[in-house]
RNA sequence: GCGAAAGUGGCGGAAUUGGUAGACGCGCUGGAUUUAGGAUCCAGUGGGGCAACCCGUGGGAGUUCGAGUCUCCCCUUUCGCACCA
């Protein structure tokens, strides 16, 4: 009897073309149907897609199938994040244009994805760059315009001198611009910004509530808002002698800890606060413009080298401030340590209380006062803790926080301040000086400023059709493109040729999937879907991305789209893929490095590598350790070529099979190899059993033991698989839980009725249990198992609690916590049964022997531990 | 510096509520099959003794009848933030 042999190359396609024509995975609105939205983080159409896009698409898949399986209506989208920078790089280097490059990149990867199986309704797919999408995005900011929540102010740039253009963070290299080599500038230019901060406090609070969230991410999300309470107040300007200003002027500062004012020993502005000149004494003039200069050529790497160290650059201004606590007099200096972009670019600085204070004292010699009575024992430094107020008059014996809510109400009676929080989030600059991106819907009128493009004359549409004339935006460039009339006054007027952070597009994908024809940027179908019930994606996108889009959703539940206040319930972010990395090194000691792929790696007799070598020559190479899959380290591995060799079945079953999602991926061709063959093995199992036959209806009643045990296995791994990819999300450990299910069963071949039936339901068993992960194979699998329908859409199993039922349980016999024998024993065995039985046995005996028994603890069913003395 | 997570065989990892450490897979060893290689199948595989038994989850202490799991101290790694007053 020849059995059919396993050929992923034709299962898969076959499988494929069933799903199309069924319109397996099309989703739409059902009354009454409990729906599921899947999502995974829509890709950017680089060219071809990499093993993280498998493994984040492959988690995704298996958490929405899992879904479907169990009744819900479940809805997975895709699409393209298709605005982006590499499309002019490549444009340049090409000579073509970025939306034909983009477009053809799309066509190519929306195949991968299709070759890979993943249950997508295609139907919604968004592409990002089309003005049908982004004409939405356009009118929500015209909105947000005429609410306030989006405006213009100057903001700096890179700027590249020999370019003569605008550089993003990741094209200034050491510096330098990336093409001219040229080192990049500071360039101040009005921009874009949306007011996030204004939802700096629902941003906050919103976490709490997202018990589906990794803590982590909420973590550094809450680092990231860095909400900071304190008191903000003013200091008149003054002279030594304390005689104040005579015109008036004072200046704000910011702290959280009013309760220390008392050790105030002098104040600092940031170099661009914008009272510095006045505030500057004659004397001083020349000093503090060399040093405000100095500050604002500063580059990044001048920054990163002073920051956090005991250096801490600064100049005094030749003026005081009055402290109102003391009315005494103290130096006011500017520092680039005080950042002008967080409170109000001034403090109050307190040596004794703050470290980076401390610093700054001890490198200008400027007095230290302790506030807070540090600990006895407590040797030099700034001491942060809680202690009592010392120095500190009226506050004297108060803890930190008491001392703090007494110094801040003093301020609010005195009408010189009051409590102030403080967010270390900024606005969101929007603006970008590049043309593959969406245009900022705004035009500039000589007479009416800056104004938002109607409704109407929505979208503003970027041409597609453009050639780069060197790095210069080819809308920039365009003087047609820019020319027209103010929609106010009908005078001429120009366009704004930025475009948009395309951060903005995938700020609000996820609710467009949900009516992708929609004449509206969303219709009423968005809250049938919303919210995410599951979102899938890197962890890369922890900070930004999941700030915005919480954002941008919190806009438009506040301009009546949605009714939602959180866009996602769950999420998970999936760890990196990595792989070895190998290298030689070549007569200039630099690293070639070279394919894993290409390399065979030596063992010795214990399975430990002793070697590796380059299988082209043979010639050894070196280990660079593991790392994440990338270019520069020549170590990614084509998941195309995988599905060519493997099938698409091997590649999904491997992506989750090694470790948990969360964690990273360690790649390797043998493991690949060792799902294969999983896969092989669990065909032709199942076929040889089709082939011995399904045998008579299951009658759990007549089975003997040993059939009653391999039925027990089975309901046991059903629910321990259910359990794992509901709730605990170990793939893993699901995967584990099967192929040792398998094990058993192939060790099973009763060829009597009874046997054949238990056989039928465990394979119909396993191939649901797998259908998530490698749903080729299995719907192949299910068919010729004689399943009844797709198994796309067939329930997934339930567990038989009755079948789970054991008649004897082995419970572990410890004699003063290690481990002495085993006893099988009925079970619900009490501590005297199993103790009696346990004493009989002779190894338990002997461990016993000439010794009193102290103690006997029973852990039902499980274990039983006698404490000898 | 601050914050978060983690450290278990040769490797990836499992052990879910304090209860058999090493599931499952890779690698390795031996055998079968094969003209051979590959593939496949069977058996073994934490270390030391090769028997009883002892040791073993980064290191050290502690709680407990019992600790990979809980507490304290230390070390290491990864990630995030990084002069935010």
């Amino acid at each position: 009897m020849a059995i059919r042999p396993y050929i992923p190359g034709e299962v898969e396609p076959r499988v494929q073309e069933r799903w199309a024509r069924e319109n397996a995975f099309r989703a739409e609105e059902k009354a009454g149907v409990e729906k599921f939205y899947c999502l995974s983080m829509l890709p950017y159409p680089s060219g071809a897609l990499h093993m993280g896009h498998v493994r984040n698409y492959t988690i995704g898949d298996v958490i929405s199938r899992y879904h479907r399986m169990r009744g819900r209506n479940v809805l997975q989208p895709m699409g393209w994040d298709a605005f982006g920078l590499p499309a002019e790089n490549a444009a340049i280097k090409h000579r073509t244009a970025p939306a034909r490059w983009t477009y053809s990149n799309i066509e190519h990867m929306r195949g991968q994805l299709q070759r890979l199986g993943f249950a997508y309704d295609w139907s919604r797919e968004v592409t990002t760059c089309r003005p049908e999408y982004y004409r939405w995005e356009q009118q929500m900011f015209t909105r947000l315009m005429r609410l306030g929540l989006a405006y213009r102010r100057d903001a700096e740039v890179n700027w590249d001198p020999v370019d003569q253009t605008v550089l993003a963070n990741e094209q200034v290299v050491d510096g330098r611009g990336w093409r001219s080599g040229a080192p990049v500038e500071r360039k101040s230019i009005p921009q874009w910004f949306l007011k996030i901060t204004d939802y700096a406090e629902e941003l906050l609070q919103g976490l709490d509530e997202l018990e589906g969230w990794p803590e982590s991410v909420k973590t550094m999300q809450r680092n990231w808002i860095g909400r900071s309470e304190g008191a903000e107040f003013e200091m008149a300007v003054c002279d030594r002698d304390g005689v104040t200003d005579p015109a008036g002027r004072a200046i704000r500062v910011f702290t959280t800890r009013p309760d220390t004012s008392f050790g105030m020993t002098y104040a600092v502005l940031a170099p661009e606060h914008p009272l510095v000149t006045e505030v500057t004494s004659d004397g001083q003039r020349e000093a503090v413009e060399s040093f405000v200069e100095q500050a604002r050529r500063a580059t990044e790497e001048d920054r990163l080298a002073v920051e956090g160290s005991l250096e801490k650059r600064g100049v005094f201004t030749g003026a005081y401030l009055l402290n109102p606590f003391t009315q005494q007099p103290v130096p006011l200096y500017l520092a680039d340590y005080v950042l002008m972009g967080y409170g109000t670019g001034a403090i109050m600085a307190v040596p004794g209380q703050d470290q980076r204070d401390w610093d700054f004292a001890e490198c200008h010699g400027l007095p230290i006062i302790r506030t807070v009575a540090p600990p006895d024992g407590w040797e030099g430094e700034a001491y942060l803790q809680d202690g009592p107020a010392i120095n500190s008059e009226w506050l004297d014996g108060l803890q930190v926080v008491e001392a703090k809510e007494r110094a801040t109400q003093w301020l609010v009676d005195q009408g010189l301040g009051e409590r102030k929080v403080n967010y270390r989030l900024r606005d969101w600059g929007v603006s970008r000086q590049r043309y593959w991106g969406c245009p900022i819907p705004v035009i500039y009128c000589k007479d009416c400023g800056a104004v938002p493009v109607p409704d109407e004359d929505l979208p503003v549409v970027l041409p597609e059709d453009v050639s780069f004339m060197g790095v210069q935006s080819p809308i920039k460039a365009d003087p047609d493109w820019r020319r027209t009339t103010c929609p106010e006054c009908g005078a001429a007027a120009e366009r704004e040729t930025d475009t948009f952070d395309t951060f903005m597009e995938s700020s609000w994908y996820y609710a467009r999937y949900c009516c992708p024809d929609a004449d509206a940027q969303l219709d009423e179908r968005a809250d049938y879907w919303l919210p995410i019930d599951q979102y899938v994606g890197g962890i890369e996108h922890a900070i930004l991305h999941l700030m915005y889009f919480r954002f941008y959703h919190k806009l438009m539940r506040d301009a009546g789209m949605v009714e939602a206040d959180e866009p996602a319930t769950r999420l998970l972010c999936q760890g990196m893929v990595v792989a070895d990395t190998f290298y030689r090194d070549d007569e200039d000691g630099h690293q070639q490095w070279i394919n894993p792929a290409d390399v065979e790696v030596e063992r010795d007799a214990r399975g430990k590598p002793v070697g590796a070598q380059l299988r082209a020559d043979g010639q050894a190479v070196q280990f660079g350790g593991v790392e994440k899959m990338s270019k520069s380290k020549n170590n990614g591995v084509d998941p195309q070529r995988l599905v060519e060799k493997f099938g698409a079945d091997t590649v999904r079953l491997f992506s989750v099979s090694d470790s948990p999602p969360h964690q990273s991926l360690e790649w390797s061709e043998s493991g690949v190899e060792g799902s294969s063959r999983f896969l092989r093995r669990l065909w032709s199992q199942v076929m040889a059993h089709v082939e011995t036959g399904a045998g008579e209806p299951l009658d759990a009643a007549a089975l003997n033991g040993e059939q009653r045990e391999i039925r027990r296995l089975v309901h046991d791994t059903i629910a321990k698989v259910s359990d794992d990819i509901s709730r605990r999300y170990t793939f893993n450990t699901a995967i584990a839980a099967v192929m040792e299910l398998c094990n058993h069963l192939s060790r099973f071949d009763g060829r009597d009725g009874p046997s054949r039936a238990v056989l039928q339901e465990a394979w119909l068993a396993v191939v649901r249990l797998l259908a998530p992960i490698t749903p080729h194979v299995c719907e192949e699998l299910w068919s010729e198992l004689g399943g009844e329908g797709p198994l796309y859409a067939a329930a997934w199993p339930e567990a038989d609690e009755a079948a789970r039922e054991r008649s004897r349980v082995t419970l572990v016999v410890q004699v003063n916590g290690k481990l002495r024998a085993r006893l099988e024993v009925e079970p619900g065995a009490t501590k005297e049964e199993a103790f009696e039985q346990a004493k009989a046995i002779e190894n338990v005996q002997r461990h016993l022997d000439g010794k009193s028994i102290r103690k006997v603890i029973l852990v039902p069913d499980r274990l039983l531990n006698i404490v000898v003395g």
